[in-house]
DNA sequence: AGAAAATGCAACAGTCATGATGCAATTAGA
DNA sequence: TCTAATTGCATCATGACTGTTGCATTTTCT
């Protein structure tokens, strides 16, 4: 969160700010102007509560989009990016990706202000991918020619398709493997 | 808009009507929960004349929805798509539609009800894009095996991403090659 | 057990958006 | 020109959300 950590929270404190959090999400995702009332009973937590832990809605906002920020960040190192083989980074990241993303559309859907820590993260992840697909050029699975930044732009895309409508419903891994099938492929016919 | 036209409107009101509607959308775009106050102040009206045509915010937010879906079914089928070669009516279809998104975000981003005017545009949208598709898989510009709901939810990520960073400076013509490229042959190395 | 922290609850003031109404002035259309 | 529709403006009532505060109660941690 935005706070610089001053004195460790009590255990019962990091539970709710957690709760917060998750129930922020649920019902923010379903209604993007819900009430701090209706985030607070879906949290199970009175509404003043929020209120100690967060000055504005806008700080509880962009404390979940700095949490979710982290959570997908970390969900991209958990794919060893520069030191896997291109191919494999590229199917384990997303199929990491797509378990965080679903779990956190609405906080990872926010337009994260320029000095925000999401954004500073975001950038992050856009170097490590791009980063990734240099290197999967270099393996000659993309072509020379290819604009890296439309790519990674098309695997977003892809990416935030796939989300759609499968819910939680199909095997991570295998979303995974047609996104990766179809950045590299396309719908044309196979050799 | 929702009502079935009982008789025509004046020529100013039909004005004041387009007026408010793309106000909206440009408003909207920025700040979804912006107040109608806002929204009649960038069409250049006062408040009470938007109540006046339109019951609810709802029923504004409904209209435009129309409005913008009807435009899209009209950029579709000025693409010719079930007369003109696939690749040709797949270009042209995308470089209007490409246009009419750009215009209008908001409207065209919205969640549709499912017995609203917009969701029944939309669908027929969906079938005639899955026949150019068939069509396309006849003429072996697609893999026989590919699935082409994955392939029209692709299509749609294509150009919506495609809208992103380039506000409209493009040539849509461009964007649009980028895209049917994009979408038959992916990322990976030519032949 | 005892101090400190956290919570729930109730209440309050302030702000803002909504939707409606009446009236005078303007404008389209026959 | 004459009628009817349209609009702007001012005003009002209503309701919802926000953010704060005080106090009693419960929970954590030492």
């Amino acid at each position: 969160m935005g706070e610089t950590a001053a004195r460790p929270l009590r255990a019962d404190a990091e539970r709710s700010v957690r709760a917060v959090l998750e129930a922020a999400e649920r019902v923010l995702a379903e209604d993007p102007g819900a009430s701090m009332e209706q985030i607070a009973a879906a949290a199970g937590v009175a509404r003043t509560t929020i209120h100690r832990r967060f000055a504005n809605r806008q700080a509880l906002i962009e404390a979940l989009a700095s949490s979710a920020a982290r959570q997908l960040a970390q969900a991209v190192d958990d794919g060893r990016p520069d030191t896997a083989p291109p191919l494999v980074a590229m199917h384990r990241i997303t199929a990491n990706v797509l378990q965080v993303k679903s779990a956190w559309t609405f906080a990872l859907g926010l337009p994260a202000g320029p000095d925000s820590e999401a954004a500073v993260l975001q950038q992050d992840i856009n170097r490590r991918c791009i980063a990734v697909l240099k290197r999967a050029q270099a393996d000659k699975l993309i072509d020379q020619a290819a604009d890296l930044d439309w790519v990674r732009r098309v695997y977003y895309a892809l990416i935030g398709e796939s989300l759609h409508g499968n819910a939680d419903g199909a095997d991570p891994d295998a979303l995974a493997a047609r996104i990766i099938d179809t950045l590299l492929h396309g719908a044309g016919p196979r050799a």
